[in-house]
DNA sequence: TCTCTTATTAGGAATCGTTACTGATAAGAT
DNA sequence: ATCTTATCAGTAACGATTCCTAATAAGAGA
């Protein structure tokens, strides 16, 4: 009954330095399409499999957006994120420190995400 | 290719009252359960398609939590949540304002959702 | 209040993201 | 170099959600 200790397989590298490298907040298919470009025959049950591992491992950032699938994060910085509601890119945005006072009224905060939901400069400019 | 206009039905208006009266923040599962105690013969169905309508029309809020199902909120007067990492519970608090500069460098901020992770008083006496 | 239009319903089938299972493979410890 | 076993590819299974159809009922107009 010990924990099994974890192996870094070229798949799972893969997937790693894919999400490093990214800024876009990509879904498991979308990592699946696009290392399947380089590594033919990867599956996509290893994509899962190694997305839910490098979670575990806090490697990477599994988000909790609204949305039908998971999204995941290579940045693990402390940050927040700003979603546009016209175009729906997300963005990384710097973690300002914010007055917990409401919050520590029902019990003992460790850490917080926010979400800002707004109009991109990109979006705005287009008007 | 008129907007339909909508109906408030028994149904509808049942899965609204359940939503206002809690603060558990229930899935469609636990809402489907419960109401089918008062109406026997309702469809999963039916509770699928209007937890879509109310929370498009606003009257009720989809969270974006990290968990394999969707959750949802009664309470439509703004607040944030705070999540038991021990227990799981979900809690309302206060809205707090708080610092925008860093994402107003992403666009213009129309609204935002904190979640606090932490834990709760009731865990914490119980230690 | 009765009628009529049509949004909504119950129930089940279909879809889609994700997880579990299998025998084959390869990471990395000895 | 060898050996153990975590990981693999491929596919079947799963669970949450959506779609489909004929029957029903909300609510507007007479």
């Amino acid at each position: 009954m010990t924990t099994p200790s974890r192996r870094m397989t070229k798949q799972k590298a893969a997937i790693l330095e894919y999400l490093k490298c990214s800024t876009h907040h990509p879904d498991a298919e979308n990592i699946y399409q696009e290392l399947k470009k380089i590594q033919p025959d990867l599956s996509r049950s290893t994509v899962y499999r190694n997305l839910g591992q490098l979670s575990q491992d806090k490697l990477i950032d599994k988000m909790g957006l609204q949305s039908e699938c998971d999204h995941y994060d290579g940045n693990c910085f402390p940050h927040n994120h700003f979603i546009c509601t016209k175009c729906g890119k997300i963005y990384d945005c710097g973690k300002d420190s914010i007055p917990t006072d409401e919050a520590e009224k029902c019990g003992k905060v460790d850490t917080f995400a926010i979400y800002f939901y707004g109009t991109c400069q990109a979006c705005n400019d287009k008007e």
